[in-house]
DNA sequence: TTTATTTATCGTATATTTACGATGAACGAT
DNA sequence: ATCGTTCATCGTAAATATACGATAAATAAA
């Protein structure tokens, strides 16, 4: 690997922050719970179930659709949102997988190193 | 429940949200692969790896420091970081159990809430 | 056609995050 | 005691995130 790489930072360090930035707002970790669990997908029912305003959460819905995590089927004037469970799949392998490589190197200790 | 507690955020949520968002910047995703994987653990040297300045580096420690992904040990002018093992693996359960509670749902899709 | 419903977007205020240089504190080495 | 090294913190600028009211767009219902 060119010496220079190892200062940037790769693609997978990149994709899996910005789906962490997906789900570092309780709104959004609550709203996933509900589409999942609840038959509900309208806007309007999420809004009855968070403490925030109809534009707050319509920003959120927008924060989770663009990294896939939902999406949204138009029908007239309401919109059906539905998690998108492939996309949760892949995300929980590359969580998972990034865990585990921390876990990897739980021989290495503050006293090991410090030597 | 009562009916306005469904309108609040549980503790569950604000803390798996408070986790994402500790891992919501490559910087910080890097800084832990960094520590879990290589014989390194003084700020110097992780500065060395990333394309940040030190006080930004200190200032991205300090955020995993916060949620106790890392500890560091002070060693006369120098600190040495390194992963907290434990939090990580509660870390690991919180968020597999959330990502299996979403999957749960899965039979639930966009088709069978529009009808 | 008019009205009501639903949701996205605009405008905006405030708060938080990110980044960096400069500085200070803590110590080891000379 | 002075100097060099290491790191945290301060001050600050710029960007991003969060929140809400107002409004526009789309359509169903009247």
């Amino acid at each position: 690997m060119a010496k220079t790489k190892v200062k940037e930072f790769t693609r997978g360090e990149i994709e899996l922050a910005d789906v962490a930035k997906a789900l570092s707002h309780p709104a959004r970790i609550k709203i996933l719970k509900i589409l999942s669990s609840l038959n509900v997908c309208m806007c309007g029912e999420i809004v009855d179930l968070l403490p925030l305003a109809q534009a707050t959460v319509s920003q959120h819905l927008k924060e989770l659709k663009r990294v896939g995590l939902i999406q949204g089927e138009i029908e007239g004037p309401k919109t059906c949102y539905c998690v998108n469970f492939e996309t949760i799949k892949k995300v929980s392998k590359k969580i998972s997988q990034y865990l585990e490589l921390l876990n990897k190197g739980e021989n290495i200790s503050c006293k090991t190193k410090k030597k």
